[in-house]
DNA sequence: ATTGCTGCAAACATTTTGCAATTAA
DNA sequence: TTAATTGCAAAATGTTTGCAGCAAT
């Protein structure tokens, strides 16, 4: 009924038409991947479809991510150390910082860096399938910790 | 005995004066590391070092390689859906281009990238404390494939 | 009525770990 | 001598898979 449940519903046709079967356990999983704003990893995907979807397997969350990441609905980022983290793909390109002291992504974007990324893989004969920039930071003190 | 041969000794002095003790494995990995100009993941390093010390276990290699990339000696990658890849630490600092056909990891530099990362950071009030860039390429096509 | 999807349990790949014996220092 | 390191086997981790039944189309 909110915005978001309009372009879920339009992602569902999308899918559907695609031989994707939207079961209730995906229903979940695209509502609870609509609604994060953080970053989750399956298990945590899993915990909040449980809500909706008692009894969901964890398989199952591991099977539709892959399915959904397939279909480009979503993007899973592997960061360092740690198990896959997954977030809808509607928002527009963009890298991640990653607090290594509290775990937080923070996005950003760089025209420049992409730009440039681009025009090193061209100097060489490549082009660019996917990258991945990832700047594992830490708040900035101000004298010596 | 070789320039190669000379420096490793430089290391292996450097890294007993760490009370890192310097066994059979280890200079064979050591050795075997310092020859190597691929990335090569440890099961490779156990091949490769297993001619010189025949028997040695998959573990030694794993904790060498574990303490080795805590003494700065080596660096450790993880590119996507592979295991992890090693590089002596000797080189002055780049990234990656991981052709996504051939597996074949080429190393780049950019110091203007790296510039703007950095300032990037410091725009959101962090400081990086590493990062990773990675390009995963196909050699560029004529026309159609 | 199909055929894809599910839950379960078991398999998987990579890496780590406990332990008693060994070895570099 | 003695504390670090080894090999082995077992465990841990995160993810995938075979299968028989179930459910979306």
């Amino acid at each position: 009924m909110t915005k978001l449940d309009k372009r879920t519903e339009r992602l569902t046709r999308a899918l559907r038409n695609a031989g994707v079967r939207i079961t209730r356990q995906r229903a979940a999983l695209l509502h609870v991947i609509a609604q994060a704003d953080d970053h989750p990893e399956a298990v945590e995907l899993h915990r909040r479809a449980e809500i909706d979807v008692p009894g969901i397997s964890l398989s199952t969350v591991y099977r539709t991510l892959t399915a959904l990441e397939a279909q480009g609905v979503i993007h899973r980022h592997q960061f360092e150390g740690a198990p896959a983290r997954f977030e809808h793909a509607a928002t527009e390109h963009h890298d991640h910082m990653i607090d290594v002291d509290t775990g937080d992504v923070i996005e950003f974007r760089s025209d420049r860096i992409e730009r440039m990324q681009a025009e090193i893989a061209a100097e060489m004969g490549y082009e660019i399938v996917h990258h991945r920039l990832e700047l594992y930071v830490q708040k900035k003190k101000a004298d010596g910790a």
